[in-house]
DNA sequence: CTCCGTGCAAATACTTTGCAAAGCG
DNA sequence: CGCTTTGCAAAGTATTTGCACGGAG
């Protein structure tokens, strides 16, 4: 099948959409840049697609921000920031789930995944905040 | 103001079972259980109230389990794990995130909270599975 | 011709809100 | 009397689903 074949088109730039932003988008978010260059999208169709994604384990989703799914194009384990002024999420590079970590918990039961994330005020807003 | 204050009371009986209970429930949950002992109660009063707790850190909230919000009586920073199958939510206990990791955060911005969960199967699911 | 992806609109499902009644001090 | 809590029903909002159309092989 060609990269381009009609047929999946839209599909394809949902995941390319999702996988070349660090924004970890919403589904709106991803309907509302799409429509620049496909302007009969449908919201439909991003959840569509990224309910295929997360089920084929080529997206993941960080959970809900302000009741508002949020999705990461990379699926490898990494550590986020959710910002409680701006709503954004940021990378945590260069921090990681200590390994013995996810051993201790086998006691539960089997671990398919983990997720760390911190909560506060990025940067940002607070500069924001002391320039206002 | 007394502890029976009958002003009070849904308000004191929805935290009171929030927290002597170890299932993380949602507000519905939270709303069935109280029902056998104050039938007229509202769904209406338990998100209410759940807001006005988890604003007054009262409470915390674990993110949404399948689309469901899910609430904690301790607000103790602790790991937790979630199960695919029965959308269970179990502590943790002995499993804490290092401190030096959240040192290293910093960079981001100010770290207000963070949250550690693991993601699997858990033992009784394990077990229900292998019986049938 | 058959299968699959899509747009549109309707339907869901959880959560929030407006309003009037009632409790407390 | 003024402030707060609550029940009920209505509204809101994010997400899912039914259906028909159109492209690909």
């Amino acid at each position: 099948m060609e990269a381009t074949a009609k047929h999946f088109r839209k599909r394809d730039a949902i995941l390319t959409c999702l996988r070349s932003t660090k924004v970890h988008p919403s589904a709106d978010w991803i309907y509302e840049k799409l429509k620049a260059e496909y302007s009969d999208i449908s919201l439909a169709t991003v959840y569509r697609n990224l309910a295929r994604f997360k089920e084929r384990g080529e997206i993941v989703s960080l959970g809900t921000v302000n009741g508002i799914e949020r999705f990461d194009g990379n699926t490898k384990p990494h550590v986020h920031f959710i910002c409680t002024d701006c709503s954004g999420v940021l990378d945590l590079h260069g921090v990681a789930v200590p390994e013995e970590l996810s051993k201790t918990v086998s006691g539960a039961g089997q671990v398919s995944s983990c997720q760390l994330t911190f909560t506060g005020k990025c940067n940002q807003c607070i500069n924001k905040e002391e320039t206002a």
